[in-house]
DNA sequence: GATTTTCTCAATCTTTAGATTTAAATCAAA
DNA sequence: TTTGATTTAAATCTAAAGATTGAGAAAATC
């Protein structure tokens, strides 16, 4: 990997100067990448990354002007394959998983050592992904929890479950965008039973018409039973 | 953290009884830890689990009679915070991924050193989670793969974006099961100017009813502008 | 075997939804 | 300034949706 340094060129931004001074510093006498530019302003580096074509740029996530995030997302709309290791002053679990979930390559600490920073751009440059251990805890930790949390809220008192198999099969059919006539035509039933049907629908899951129906079935949870069997 | 290795209980779960005498022997005699039981049976392994409530459990991933991650998903279930290193012969992302999204604390590959497995087994012990680099990776790529696709799919050619901003809120209080009354009072105004705009809307989704335009700005990424603020 | 639930269907009626036309006021852009 | 887009609104009409009652047949449950 070390004969290919010199050839990676590299973009710094940072709205700490002085910051941004060191991290240069270190890495030019340090290693043989090529600092292609250095910048204090989120939006004159989505700039460079346009001129520069820099193989991966290391980012400031609290900027002044811009988020950092959004200039993450940004430079990733750009579609050149730019990696992005982020460097924050933050292990906020909840800025690591977006960060991570926005296209980041990596997330490392200011406080860490130079020859991290370094293992962390060979690493990425190599085509991995790279996150400390102490910060990989806390984004899965986080990364669990909200997914606890879509379960636990299609948990608790599911009106669905009152619903006969037909109703169910008629509910489906509704959150489908169908009407009285389509859904007939689809069961083989005449119309006015499936005006039966969607009446006790309505009771069973308290809503006055079918949009309030199918969005209760949307937002409870209304066919995961079958996509959990093929996702989990 | 050594003075507590001796009181960790460890259940082994693996469907190669050779594999399992192996491991036990490895941990017996390597570290403190006291392996509360083996078993080559998923179901049986949530039995034990109940009956000695083990600080941590190792599980093979491909079990005969049961899925593995359905295992790991029945033990988060109950509620003990056990937790769980899947030890597999595969590193495939999707695999990978799927295990962590269920609850799993590390997950490490069945080549890998002994020495590697004692250390992944105190990190969760020590409450956190482990993934060997090279596994870090592939998650990371599987993880940012999912959210790529969500986007991508509400991109070409979304018809919410001809909407004017009076019919993306008369949509938004569509999603929200509003009739013509209520998006009429609460964005005081008239019943018939409602009924202008969401006739407007329709045109412009090339949907026939409010059910299959709330169907379509939900599966069309409706509201995530406001959302992707908020979380991204 | 009796009971209950589920599924089926019809008739009737009221309300809401949706289509269509026309048009005035506002506002930004050419 | 005029053009085009947006927002507002009314009138009218047809079609669909929703509420209610009643009732027969089949299947499950007791």
């Amino acid at each position: 990997m070390r004969e290919f340094k010199r050839k990676s060129r590299i973009l710094l931004v940072d709205d700490n100067a002085e910051h941004l001074r060191g991290i240069k510093e270190l890495l030019t006498l340090e290693t043989g990448y090529d600092i292609a530019g250095t910048t204090t302003s989120a939006n004159i580096g989505i700039n460079l990354v346009k001129k520069y074509r820099p193989e991966i740029v290391i980012m400031d996530i609290n900027l002044p002007e811009k988020d950092g995030l959004q200039a993450i997302q940004e430079i990733e709309k750009l579609g050149l394959g730019t990696k992005i290791l982020v460097l924050s002053g933050y292990d906020d679990p909840d800025l690591i998983y977006r960060a991570m979930k926005i296209g980041a390559n990596g997330y490392v600490l200011k406080t860490m050592s130079s020859a991290q920073l370094v293992y962390a751009i060979d690493e990425i440059l190599a085509g991995k992904y790279y996150l400390p251990s102490a910060l990989s805890s806390r984004f899965f930790e986080h990364f669990q929890q909200s997914f606890r949390e879509e379960c636990e809220a299609s948990d608790e008192e599911n009106l669905l479950t009152y619903l006969t198999s037909r109703e169910e099969e008629v509910l489906e059919l509704l959150t489908q965008g169908n009407n009285y006539k389509g859904i007939a035509g689809k069961l083989f039933i005449s119309e006015t039973t499936v005006k039966t049907h969607v009446n006790n629908i309505f009771q069973k899951l308290q809503v006055n018409d079918r949009t309030q129906a199918v969005l209760y079935a949307l937002n409870n949870g209304f066919g995961k039973k079958i996509r959990a069997k093929i996702s989990a």
